[in-house]
DNA sequence: GCAATGAGCGTC
DNA sequence: ACGCTCATTGCT
């Protein structure tokens, strides 16, 4: 009788063997930011592993959470729930991935689910049931790594393959086939029988490093993941790596934290790229949780790019990472030479022909000459709508440069907050005093003017060449090299068969001119990007470079010193107290939510709260709907922040505070 | 003095 | 969104 009226109450018994369960349920509040104990019913002892995922009752609702460890005792006073079911045996989360994503969120200030959100995929049972084939053994080492060429190169390649936790800053030479090298670095790594997880800007990148990685090590022991693929090939592909089939990751962003089994090497290439901040909470940044994580579990660590970031010189300065770089004599002949045109520089005003071309001279001449090659030539422009150009405000006539015929555009709100006048987009040249040429009106207005405009003036001033155009809409992977001019946004630069004969860097004064605290680390980013798919300048490689030769990010672009101009770069921030050389961390909401959590937020010794000021537009009375305030802290001080920071939104989301405060550490943007 | 009721809070 | 605690209320 007990029996049937246990049975029909759904009286469970508890597991006899370890019968408690921590779990973390996916409830994205501060507050609740801990494991919390269930029982674990006899029924489910088997497949309440640690990792897997299940369903609980939690606060009257069926939730999902994760199972972190089976234990003997709890510490909670009250009476336990039962676990409601196990969703999966399946361990999505590993005793590494719980720990790193207990780590980021820590890092932070925000919650372990968030991360947890981001880190694993969505569950597709069909997929997890699929057969898997058995794990492959380790591969043969490749015979050439190329690496070779950089004198710190093979020393860290030997580090690899003894599995030693060698942490590098690379800076690849301006010729370099960066995917051939990393794809060196991984094979080096999965002979030692150990996995690597590459991660990558974007997609087409993933592309090129999957092709390099899979040439070396066939493919069945790489995977791409990128965030694009559907949720059955996704889970599909997460799922090899978890279970330890496949030991080399090549991916965007959220591959950062791929569960690879026993790892060898993380490396992320062209860390100044913005995609490699993850724009969903708690924000974390790729070298950031790869940096934590190669130190969390002891791994190799390789940061990598063309162009170098200040973060990435901290890593060097700190003695954290050694630098990897190639001499001054192999760059010199691995670099395409580099001209730059500034508007102080007479040899345009003097040119005939500059004015008679729609470009300054020497640009025209690289270009045509490079074109007669017959090689391609890229033109790297602005985005669209990253400056509005402008045209006459009566006849709707382009507004062009008196000296050199380019467009004109407003550079926008400068670092003084001084409205600057009209520039020429090709040549930088100011005309504060418009004149319409057509109608001899004085008014200008604002046209949107991207890419596809750019390419139909330069085919009218390279007539009969053939024009293609890279960018937002659609993104060329490569291109053939045939003579054509080849248009593209940064980030967009197709990649030449043969590399390009030249480059053309016409969006120098849009990039500079921004009131960024990254704005000169980020243009020598892109300059270098598309510089470095330009041959060297003993096959003829010319790049022309649209700025004024004297600035740090231009003089580092013409000597090809991507570490010069981080040092720099590093010195300034720190002479100005702004990040990597200071933690900072933001706080966004509305005014009476931030100024409530400043309140309740206990800045750390030596700390200080700067603002709050408006963001965004001002109503009437010079109020804004949201404000955000920077709270700016000693690089040691950083954990006590992120702690200090959560702790304040623990006690807000506690109390049920209706307005949302956001907040970041480290965000890319400040201004 | 104490049961009945409801608001608020923590969430196992 | 449940269920517990605790304060308030109303009756003996």
């Amino acid at each position: 009788m007990t029996s049937t009226r246990r049975a029909r109450k759904g009286e469970r018994r508890p597991a006899a063997h370890l019968p408690i369960a921590r779990v973390y349920v996916d409830v994205p509040l501060a507050h609740l930011d801990r494991p919390f104990d269930y029982q674990v019913p006899e029924q489910l002892d088997a497949d309440a592993v640690p990792g897997c995922r299940v369903r609980v009752r939690f606060a009257g609702q069926l939730v999902d959470g994760y199972l972190v460890q089976r234990v003997s005792d709890t510490d909670h006073v009250g009476r336990l729930a039962f676990l409601e079911r196990v969703t999966s045996p399946e361990p999505v989360l590993t005793p590494e991935l719980a720990e790193l994503a207990r780590g980021v969120a820590d890092r932070y200030a925000g919650c372990m689910v968030d991360v947890l959100r981001l880190a694993i995929p969505p569950r597709h049972a069909k997929v997890e049931a699929e057969d898997v084939a058995e794990p492959t053994g380790a591969p043969p080492p490749p015979e050439h790594t190329g690496w070779h060429r950089y004198p710190r190169g093979t020393a860290f390649m030997e580090a690899l393959a003894a599995e030693r936790h060698a942490r590098a800053v690379w800076q690849a030479a301006p010729d370099e086939d960066w995917p051939a090298r990393l794809a060196a670095a991984a094979a080096v790594t999965a002979a030692a029988g150990r996995g690597t997880v590459l991660v990558v800007p974007d997609h087409r990148d993933v592309d090129r490093l999957h092709a390099a990685c899979t040439a070396l090590l066939g493919a069945d022991r790489v995977v791409a993941l990128s965030a694009d693929l559907g949720p059955a090939k996704r889970y599909r592909r997460w799922l090899a790596v978890r279970r330890g089939i496949a030991k080399v990751v090549v991916g965007t962003r959220a591959a950062m934290f791929a569960p690879v089994a026993e790892p060898g090497l993380f490396v992320v290439w062209d860390d100044g790229d913005d995609l490699h901040a993850e724009p969903r909470a708690p924000y974390p940044h790729v070298r950031d949780v790869l940096v934590q994580r190669a130190h969390q579990t002891g791994t190799a660590l390789l940061v990598a790019g063309f162009a170098r970031t200040a973060e990435a010189q901290l890593l060097v300065e700190s003695g954290w990472a050694h630098a990897i770089a190639a001499s001054r004599d192999t760059v010199r002949t691995a670099a395409p030479r580099v001209t730059a045109i500034g508007e102080s520089d007479a040899q345009l005003a003097r040119d005939e022909a500059a004015r008679s071309a729609r470009l300054p001279s020497v640009a025209f001449d690289v270009a045509r000459r490079a074109l007669r090659d017959g090689a391609p030539v890229l033109v790297q422009v602005p985005r669209r709508g990253y400056v509005p150009a402008l045209a006459c405000g009566d006849c709707r006539s382009p507004a062009r440069c008196r000296r050199c015929a380019g467009p004109l555009a407003l550079p926008g709100r400068h670092r003084d907050g001084e409205h600057r006048p009209a520039t020429c987009r090709w040549c930088g040249h100011g005309e504060p005093s418009f004149r319409c040429p057509e109608c001899g009106s004085r008014r200008i207005r604002a046209v949107v003017v991207g890419a596809g405009r750019t390419a139909e003036e330069l085919g009218r001033a390279f007539a009969g060449a053939t024009v293609r155009t890279s960018g937002r809409d659609e993104v060329l992977s490569s291109v053939p090299g045939s003579p054509a001019l080849v248009v593209a946004t940064p980030g967009a630069e197709p990649v030449a068969e043969g590399g390009y004969g030249a480059a053309l860097l016409l969006d120098g004064w849009a990039l500079l001119g921004r009131a960024d605290l990254r704005a000169g680390e980020e243009t020598l980013r892109r300059w270098m990007t598309a510089a470095a798919l330009v041959r060297p300048a003993g096959d003829g490689g010319r790049v022309v470079v649209i700025a004024e030769s004297a600035l740090v990010p231009v003089q580092a672009l013409v000597r090809w010193d991507p570490a010069w101009h981080a040092e720099q770069e590093l010195a300034g921030r720190t002479e100005l107290g702004f990040p990597p050389a200071v933690r900072m961390a933001t706080v966004d909401g509305v005014p009476s939510a931030v100024a409530a959590l400043l309140d309740e937020l206990e800045v750390p010794e030596g700390g200080e709260v700067l603002g709050p000021v408006p963001l965004g537009e001002l109503d009437g009375e010079g109020n804004a709907d949201r404000e955000r305030a920077l709270v700016r802290v000693a690089r040691p001080q950083g954990r006590a922040l992120a702690g200090a920071l959560s702790a304040a939104v623990a006690r807000r989301t506690a109390r049920k505070e209706p307005d949302s405060v956001r907040v970041r550490l480290d965000p890319l943007e400040i201004v």
